[in-house]
DNA sequence: AAATGTGAAGTTGTTCACAGCT
DNA sequence: AGCTGTGAACAACTTCACATTT
């Protein structure tokens, strides 16, 4: 049994994709209709090679001699990344950062909505009133299932990290947007994203060492 | 004129061994002395010949037939990293995100403070009194001076983000942890490390698509 | 015997140079 | 003429295979 190829497209194309699509949303905005290779790869910071390798993967959507519709290319990358539809999102974990993150208004607008949260107290005196429902973990299965809920962001300290992923793998989530420190181990249907905010600060000490 | 040459390490590189570094730590809270780059590795969430390669980079620190000192090793990678000593940070912006980062504790076990932060509005009413001092923007070349600080953490909205860059880059920062959507400019003596959350997102809605 | 260190091979991602449309 | 699309060259990174050290 062989597994199905999808035309791999590298994991790098698809974060800058999403940073084309921020620049037509803004070229979009100022009234442009076309833009040049050019032009687009300079908004995003990248060589002019480099996008018009990327939108190859998955199609030809320029034309010759005059360049890309912004509509429609904004079109195709969304359409491709599966936000041109809101995606329900929730989140586990309503401390600090988790409650940084609900009154993200970011979010919604980028084509996603948390639709529930979770916490192990999910009566404790938050400093702010918030919009969404905090559940108890153990609702995590139901309202996963219930919501049709496919991706999640875990907020949890390290040690309950995996204990989570767990339960929402098994919940049916496909892909996960950990803030935790901890290394989560999933079966590799699911897809984990991780910011550690420790790690991209001793980066950075890194350099800054003359 | 040439530019020094430092022997290049990897920039991939450099965000592993501060994974390493964590493993290690907490190898040493496990009591364990010594450990072989094939345990470490597998701790790390990668192969060994990735992890002893790493390391080459920088020196020859393990024992043929035995393995790496856990203590030694993690010296030495805190000293490339130029984590052994406590760095000062400021923080720019203190909404939601920045508020959240402010309270997370995490960062000062990590050889980080957070000595000072700046808001446009420094005297609005937050949710939760905070331990650190919070001035107007115009005092950020002062502060950031007086202090020495190399680092900061930009938490501002899309529109003022480059304002606050460059403001931070005349008072001297080296390197800026960039949490807003935009793409800042700068000279290529500072390093930026952008969080971007929405791509973050945006590049899970992809892998859900089945 | 056991594990590291490393040149060489392999793989992946980027850039070039130019052919091919409009 | 102008700009996209793309095979081929190049660069960066990863893995292999094995020589080397304890």
């Amino acid at each position: 049994m062989k597994k199905t190829v999808r035309p791999e497209i590298p994991r790098k194309t698809i974060y800058r994709l999403s940073v084309y699509l921020r620049c037509l949303h803004r070229l979009r905005e100022n009234g442009l209709s076309t833009v040049r290779s050019e032009a687009l790869a300079n908004a995003a910071g990248v060589k002019p090679t480099q996008l018009r390798k990327d939108l190859t993967y998955f199609g030809q959507f320029g034309t010759r001699g005059l360049g890309y519709d912004v509509e429609q290319l904004a079109g195709m990358i969304s359409d491709l990344l599966g936000t041109n539809r809101l995606q329900p999102v929730v989140l586990v974990g309503v401390g600090n950062l988790g409650t940084a993150l609900l009154s993200y208004r970011g979010f919604e607008q980028e084509g996603f909505e948390i639709v529930a949260a979770f916490d192990a107290e999910p009566d404790r005196d938050r400093d702010k009133p918030l919009e969404v429902p905090i559940y108890a973990m153990d609702r995590i299965a139901r309202v996963v299932r219930d919501k049709g809920v496919r991706m999640a962001i875990i907020a949890v300290p390290a040690t309950a990290a995996q204990t989570v992923a767990n339960a929402l793998v098994e919940a049916g989530i496909g892909g996960i947007l950990n803030f935790s420190p901890a290394m989560l181990t999933v079966p590799d249907t699911v897809t984990v994203n991780s910011v550690n905010l420790a790690i991209e600060l001793e980066n950075l000490s890194y350099f800054i060492q003359q």
